[in-house]
DNA sequence: CCTACCGATCGGTAGG
DNA sequence: CCTACCGATCGGTAGG
């Protein structure tokens, strides 16, 4: 079926690209780059897609889209903010782990991003940040956080997962789940929620 | 003097470069741009320079260069670990808020960075993580704290930094300094550190 | 500090 | 999927 060997063809770009992104940076990767890696010439490229724009916009926007919808997901799956922050804070660092390439791109060539691509990343990522935000403040208004800064909470808890799609490593030292376990964890001590008894640790680990 | 002026001169091109770099991308920014907002040729820039990667490299690792020597002194003033993570991160915090544009393009222009400028500045931003985490294990070592993974913990403090330098504006809300100050109650509540009385805050403020 | 200019590379199109 | 090719732009040099 010519139909499922287009689709795959597209997809083999679209992984190669992001790939060749996140290396090289968008501007520093040629599409006879992407084409040599699949053994095809750069032309050729263009029976699939109909720009080097259009991959970097449906990569950054996409993975940021899916992003929100997880998160919306952890929130409407409890009342409780203890454990929204903590699902919360799971889900953005498993994201993080699971997509690094496809983060970064989002976070380091927005100014590649034409517009209005741009501002709408930049209009996701601002309620995405907005949504955390509040979540901590609700939590503060009924007592069970005390952060002083609802932003610079949610801030904090935000970079710390982005950091993660720099330096972990599948396969290395712990696991995604564990990481993004252990930053649950982190973002409640962050937010100044009481520690369930069982989380309290007895004794120090290290990765 | 002529020598002064080719100093001035020298540092305008750098201070020009420093933003339209971060504005637009390293590789999205032309000579030609940048003599064009010091209203000259291009071609002249290569009085005051001998290549644009030049330009890069001076920026990215002098910036780093500088990040490590204000964390050794912070290290050196004091023996209270407890005090050395507060001002340490202080130190970092502060660093991202007053040279955000610097640090963003260590951050985002790394793949842009030629050899051997490129391992030189990924080989300072590992030792200065590598002596962050020692410095949590010290004071897990001693019972100041109990940081679950010191690793992670390390890793958490500098994104968080990381991420002032992108939403950080002087003068809407809080100051360089109170963020700052904001940031080492918040690296302590992260490794686990006793709070002092004076520090547990009676309510909630917002930003 | 300038003009004139170079070789290289780029994204993308035409036409098959 | 290919070859042939286009206009544009780039970093940098020569020579004054």
């Amino acid at each position: 079926m010519v139909n499922i060997d287009r689709t795959t063809r597209r997809e083999q770009i679209r992984s190669t690209a992001i790939t060749l992104f996140a290396e090289r940076g968008y501007r520093g990767t040629s599409m006879k780059d992407i084409a040599a890696v699949l053994d095809i010439r750069a032309p050729s490229l263009y029976n699939h897609l109909s720009s080097k724009q259009e991959l970097l916009q449906e990569v950054t926007i996409g993975t940021m889209r899916t992003l929100q919808c997880r998160f919306d997901e952890v929130l409407a799956a409890t009342d409780d903010v203890v454990e929204q922050v903590r699902h919360g804070a799971e889900c953005h660092v498993l994201h993080h782990a699971l997509h690094p390439k496809e983060v970064q791109l989002g976070n380091r060539e927005i100014a590649s991003l034409e517009e209005p691509a741009r501002t709408e990343l930049l209009t996701r990522r601002r309620d995405y940040a907005r949504a955390w935000q509040r979540l901590i403040e609700r939590g503060n208004a009924c007592g069970r956080f005390d952060a002083r800064s609802p932003k610079l909470a949610a801030f904090s808890i935000l970079e710390m997962g982005i950091g993660v799609a720099t330096w972990f490593i599948p396969g290395r030292g712990m696991s995604a789940q564990e990481v993004a376990a252990h930053f649950g964890e982190i973002a409640l001590r962050l937010v100044g929620a009481d520690l369930p008894a069982e989380l309290v640790p007895p004794s120090t680990t290290s990765t």
